[in-house]
DNA sequence: CCTCGTATAATTGTATACAATCATACGAGG
DNA sequence: CCTCGTATGATTGTATACAATTATACGAGG
């Protein structure tokens, strides 16, 4: 019976794995723009700074190849990959859809606990909101869409929907955080935690769907086109 | 000028190196179920067999172990990940979003070389079908949605299909392909292709989207249960 | 007979050494 | 001055050695 859970926690391998660590370190570390696109990066240079051989690192090259978010050229490197403007719009696109799929789903296996994470989430976030934290509250709208991926029950939607969200965050640090999409998204989020909580799923994928939409077009009017832009300021 | 196409050609490297030789015959191998469920992979066995040393093996393992296809415990072993009949749902429903989005896109992206190859995809399908050439009809259905996915001129959604897509091949493996599938599968694909080509993108989203959920209801008929059940035949 | 702890074996994790490949510099030949 | 080929250095690819961790076996103590 207890052959059903078989969660992919790799999270947990992170931690303790030098190899882990790196990758973390690295992901992050691109998401965030400390490497430019189109940068090189060398093993030995990466095994320095982080104070490991290139073992681990090789390993943890060859996942973020998989992730798309470097590129291995043999015998030659590793480039971090370029995100152009449309690679975000699709992004936004696919993701409107499967967030929709993952509200609708959630809406009839999110267990209490999640839901009442989401309800904090959401009380928090208004607080915050009035505060003008606008850190917190970036952290929190993050947060809000993984437990809506993890309460979907499933393992495959809930992996996409994460990897994409991670690309999302990485170009959202490019864009300087419209101050005023934080309130407006948080009044969303709350429009789809009542629909869950009406079991009304329907309503919830349409609102979930919509949310990412209206994410997209506030990300294109903050200035996605100028944070695309070859020529750095 | 030359800044656009950065295509992630990793069969590429593949070919040339051990640990690409060693990811993608792992893989197929886990695909083809050559290896059970939960079955441990052990480096220097897997090493062994392919007269390689570790080193390329492991850094195979953690790609497929980011492909899903394998679970790493730390300082324990590799495992082939289990798909559920639940998992195989879940991939059923998600693809048939993003199969209509991506039918949807290609109609305006599709280029001139990819419709004739989906022309000829069709068209020699239709043949192979009717002399009762099941093997090459199935190889004909896989290719016929990479082109497809290629077409939608997006590489994260191609990605993600493919990927899915892999999946499904998996399963489609387990369970004895149903010889009246081909046939009507085909029919399908064309009507996709006649959408595509009269550029009517909701219509070639809307097939497709019907297109993979009347290919899992075909899969559930012809014994997804049973291919399932846990006691082997 | 059961429980617990220790020793041993097996396996993965990491570091390093060596081989192969690619990029660059430099000089001979035209 | 340009072109091409060779030599040299840098970087990745692979193999192997060693460390750390985990699983197993076995025996002492209760």
């Amino acid at each position: 019976m207890s052959e059903k859970n078989y969660d992919v926690k790799q999270e947990v391998t992170d931690k303790y794995s030098l190899r882990g660590r790196v990758f973390s370190r690295l992901r992050e570390d691109i998401l965030s723009g400390k490497y430019a696109e189109h940068e090189e990066l060398k093993e030995v240079t990466i095994g320095e700074e982080l104070g490991v051989s290139r073992t681990p690192v090789r390993e943890a090259f060859r996942q973020l190849e998989l992730e798309g978010l470097i590129q291995i050229i043999p015998n030659k490197g590793a480039y971090v990959t370029g995100i152009t403007e449309k690679d975000v719009k699709d992004i936004y696109m696919i993701r409107s859809l499967l967030e929709g799929l993952c509200a609708s789903w959630a809406t009839e296996h999110i267990t209490d606990e999640q839901m009442e994470e989401m309800e904090e989430n959401v009380y928090l976030a208004k607080f915050h909101a009035e505060k003008g934290h606008y850190d917190q509250l970036a952290e929190l709208d993050n947060r809000f869409h993984e437990i809506l991926y993890e309460a979907c029950n499933s393992k495959y939607l809930e992996h996409t929907l994460k990897d994409f969200h991670q690309y999302v965050i990485r170009v959202r640090r490019k864009t300087l955080s419209n101050v005023n999409r934080g309130p407006k998204s948080n009044e969303e989020h709350e429009a789809i935690m009542e629909a869950i909580k009406e079991k009304n799923a329907k309503k919830a994928q349409d609102l979930a769907n919509k949310h990412i939409l209206s994410a997209y077009e506030n990300l294109v009017k903050s200035g996605l086109k100028e944070a695309f832009d070859t020529t750095e300021k």
